[in-house]
DNA sequence: GCAAAACCTGAGCAAAAGCTCATAATAGTG
DNA sequence: CACTATTATGAGCTTTTGCTCAGGTTTTGC
């Protein structure tokens, strides 16, 4: 292939909403053929065809192969801060009823598309700008989690930021693999396995 | 690329030791460029350049790019069923010192390349019968360690199936992110965190 | 209705990557 | 040493794939 990054703005700005549908089609298609075959066998072709637009149109809206991953990033990352702080910030009762919105919270972020998320976060290849966003993210939520143990009395493990990096990581990637694999036994006894492993981590 | 797959047997069997070595020198060195670049970007011109060894010599001896994966797949799973039973087949002591030495056994099978492996599990496109292995490798592991989990005393679970699918994901996956990543905190305080919370949810 | 702007199309170009094959070099054998 | 089998080489063929561009279609503004 010619060599890629060459161009790094977008290009077309829609103005009209049938331009607005068509980029639309475009990451949707994105997204799907993304997560099907992987982000290098994903090819731009086959983004275009699954969107039922010309190969022409889609380097219309977007530089290269890259830049669609990116928006479909940026788009994730954007939902993802939509709804952090909500159900998290100051959430009252139990321990365990802590603990259960964490990993609802973290099932929430991957409903709409768990292979896609990895592929990103795997095989992209981002700038270093969004890759700093990347990790910003990931901090910031580890920060999060961490303030919410050092408020909640039940809470004693020798090392808190150790602490919240592992469950962080743990929900997170145990909800990535219930959401991608079809699950063999049921998904609310896996949920609260998860639960309370790490409910009683947390207590001591 | 010309359609890949259309060879499916090896090619040349090996006679002289110089052979031997040749072959040898191509696996370590698309071990070497597949978990340095990715699946995709680990092209077979670059791993012949690698092995200091013409292109024309790695086709002698693997029918495509896919197969030189495969048979990397091949040695690492060859290589965990060495050692596989040693440490945890009657393992006594107390529930921790078994969660620690699962602990350990992960690390030990990551050590070597855990980004190639990373690479081979996410990236690889393989055979249903080698998809099938692995499968099944996993599936052996799991059972083992329910077995050892439904031996020991102090293991008070809901239902042991699904706590032996859990702790060896979440194990495995932790180990592949300790080694994977430059770490932050030390090794030995995440390792102490890790076999804490496994060691309190066993317990009940 | 009409011109301009916005949008869409797809044949095809150029680079990259998988892979072949004719030929050369080396190792084994008597 | 001579002769054969095995192994090694790398220029280059072929396919794939990211991407362009010349030209057509639709929408908008007047």
């Amino acid at each position: 292939m010619p060599s890629s990054n060459r161009h790094v703005e977008p290009r077309r700005k829609p103005r009209q909403v049938r331009a607005e549908l068509t980029r639309d089609r475009i990451l949707t298609a994105a997204a799907h053929v993304f997560s099907e075959h992987g982000y290098a066998a994903g090819t731009t072709n086959r983004i275009a065809e699954q969107a039922r637009v010309s190969i022409g149109s889609l380097y219309q809206y977007f530089p290269n192969k890259d830049a669609i991953l990116a928006e479909l990033l940026v788009r994730h990352v954007d939902r993802g801060r939509w709804d952090q702080g909500d159900r998290l910030d100051l959430s009252p009762g139990t321990l365990e009823q802590v603990v259960r919105a964490l990993v609802r919270d973290a099932v929430d972020n991957h409903r709409d598309d768990p292979q896609l998320l990895r592929i990103m976060v795997e095989e992209g290849q981002f700038s270093d700008e969004l890759r700093e966003t990347i990790t910003r993210h990931g901090a910031q939520r580890v920060a999060q989690v961490r303030e919410l143990l050092a408020r909640h009395p039940d809470v004693h493990v020798r090392d808190l930021d150790t602490a919240a990096d592992l469950i962080v990581f743990t929900v997170e990637l145990n909800t990535h693999r219930l959401a991608a694999s079809p699950q063999t036994g049921s998904i609310e006894t896996f949920e609260n396995e998860l639960v309370d492993m790490v409910t009683r981590y947390l207590r001591g």
